[in-house]
DNA sequence: CACTGTGAAAGATTTCACAGCA
DNA sequence: TGCTGTGAAATCTTTCACAGTG
């Protein structure tokens, strides 16, 4: 589910339609018309596709692509159908094709230059993911508080102090930010993102940040995460009751010993570098 | 949203009736009724609520409350509505009460002990958050595969080999896995962590888990959350056209320095421990 | 009177199922 | 024939708006 986003209003939404009134996909507002969930969705498309492409696969099924993105072949038809018709009937998607198109639509053909705020673990581990630079996020601003600091290169790229933020983010560009500061510091920290003209950030401090509306904040959130597993866990314990029939054998295809598709994806995502 | 979560198949639903076919939020499937997007956001409320709390708040109103979660008073009153009615007309809800009944929902009111694997950067991090213990998830194993971190202790906890993960989960109860490796060994990981009977993994690796249904996978994606932002990104100098007036200056009430509502948010929960 | 709790409407997303093309 | 692309139906989620209550 989600998600979980955090943005409260919606923009004005200055609608672009056909003069008889029904919204069609023109190239303007095909952006706007992919419905948010399909976004999310694209993205893990096209690391699937990326795979895929790694292991000389030419061409992919829905059916096959959808199983190795673990969602159904219908959603993942109508996802692609979003961004336009590139499959052709009968025999499935060019992979080649379906990455570029992916990353146009996604904005991915230009880079986008992230701050990570707070050098912390999580810092370190943010300015070290492999994943950014590889995918167009290259990682070009590193601020903290601590003054011991200041100066040291994380992953090849000095520390600077949060007061540098406006200056530091102007000079390099910066589009995204990544908070990765203790809860106190975090809307603080924000507020001088914004103030340096950045408008994408990436919150994993615990708090609702409070941005005006043109700034888009998405929020990762580990305790979150685990109290919504702890839920389920606790919905089934709960279901004590009738181990129904079906319910009771697992799905036979579903569990699989490192599953050929997914073996080797991307090696250069690997996700954590140690210092 | 949102999130991001991953798993394919529904189990087959014993849906619990009564006999004239309409389906009544008994205590038995009170759990069952309540919708995936609502739990992600009740734990988010836990959260502003325990700041609330701290700072001895001991009653809020929906408005209040909805404003400091990021949310509008509408939904978070029926979110509320899931969990039973402990609020007062014309005053507001308990504070205490609340998080009482909100933890008792998500299953909070047990611990759940976590075992990491991967101790690398983001496996240090998770290690050392502080936020897991003080909310019931004691991380209570570590894992990886490099000789020279065996028995080193990292945050306390000496790391032991994956080979071990049936043995050591087993005896310290571990019902949540996070994956924090590279893709490579991620799905081999959760093989071992299903075995050993953990049925919830919070999964960091770029990779879809192929899982039993009966496992509860949720997944935490970097570089899709950093593509979402990279298409609103896009999307908005797409929208280079029409600067409507509305659109133009910020809400005033959003944008304001460290709103006192979330200032001191659960100091306990800082994000980064430095190592 | 102020605020909760909730049916019912509106909107978004997912799924179905099949027409249509290579 | 085999698979894509897509209307239409089903389902889930959000929002509205107001009756009901301490």
């Amino acid at each position: 589910m989600r998600d979980g986003d955090a943005h409260g209003a919606e923009e004005p939404a200055s609608e672009q339609q056909s003069s008889d009134g029904v919204t069609i996909p023109e190239p303007q507002d095909r952006a706007k018309a992919i419905p948010e969930a399909a976004v999310a969705r694209l993205a893990v498309y096209l690391r699937v596709l990326s795979g895929f492409a790694e292991q000389e696969v030419h061409t992919v099924s829905s059916e096959e692509l959808a199983v190795a993105a673990g969602v159904n072949s219908a959603k993942l038809r109508k996802d692609l159908s979003y961004i336009g018709s590139y499959g052709t009937r009968g025999v499935g998607y060019e992979v080649a094709v379906l990455i570029g198109q992916i990353e146009r639509t996604l904005g991915l053909t230009q880079q986008h230059s992230v701050a990570v705020i707070g050098i912390g673990n999580l810092g370190h581990a943010l300015a070290n993911y492999g994943g950014f630079p590889s995918r167009g996020f290259p990682v070009a601003a590193l601020f903290d508080l601590d003054p011991d600091l200041m100066g040291v290169p994380v992953g090849g790229i000095p520390v600077d102090h949060v007061d540098d933020i406006p200056r530091v983010c102007a000079e390099r560009d910066v589009t995204i930010g990544a908070i990765a500061t203790p809860a106190k510091g975090a809307q603080d920290v924000c507020d001088r993102l914004v103030q340096a003209g950045v408008r994408c950030v990436l919150n994993f401090a615990p708090v609702v940040l409070q941005v005006p509306e043109e700034v888009e904040v998405r929020k990762v959130d580990l305790a979150v995460e685990m109290q919504i597993l702890s839920f389920h866990v606790a919905r089934r314990s709960q279901e004590t009751s009738e181990s129904t029939a079906s319910g009771a054998e697992a799905d036979g295809a579903a569990q699989s010993k490192t599953r050929d598709v997914n073996a080797g994806v991307n090696p250069v995502d690997g996700m954590v570098v140690r210092p």
